[in-house]
DNA sequence: CCCCTGACTAGAA
DNA sequence: TTTCTAGCCAGGG
């Protein structure tokens, strides 16, 4: 396991429900400003037991290959979605 | 070391 | 608003 894989996984650990972040804000707490990109491919191949569905792009996008089950998770959290987007996203 | 891929982004057309 | 382009980073061949 590399160090980045390890800081992200530990930043998406600490999500709690109704938390919501996007790739980039993942990359930057985890240390690794920047790399928005490397965190989608973590949560494309890691089989670590992580929360994806509270990961969203940029603007609150739903960008996973399942938006309908991320859509569903969300809704079930209370997170409200606006056209497939996430309304609230934790903002700098 | 080179080249390509992708659950990313910001900015220009 | 939608589409393209060019940077970005970690992985894999």
């Amino acid at each position: 396991m590399s160090a980045f894989e390890d800081a992200v996984l530990e930043v998406l650990g600490a999500l709690q429900p109704g938390e919501v972040v996007t790739y980039g804000e993942v990359a930057a707490e985890a240390g690794f400003p920047g790399a928005a990109r490397a965190v989608g491919s973590i949560l494309r191949t890691s089989d670590a037991n992580i929360p994806w569905w509270r990961v969203v792009g940029a603007g609150g996008q739903l960008r996973s290959p399942h938006p309908g089950r991320q859509k569903r998770l969300l809704e079930m959290e209370g997170v409200s979605l606006r056209n497939g987007k996430v309304l609230v996203v934790r903002n700098h």
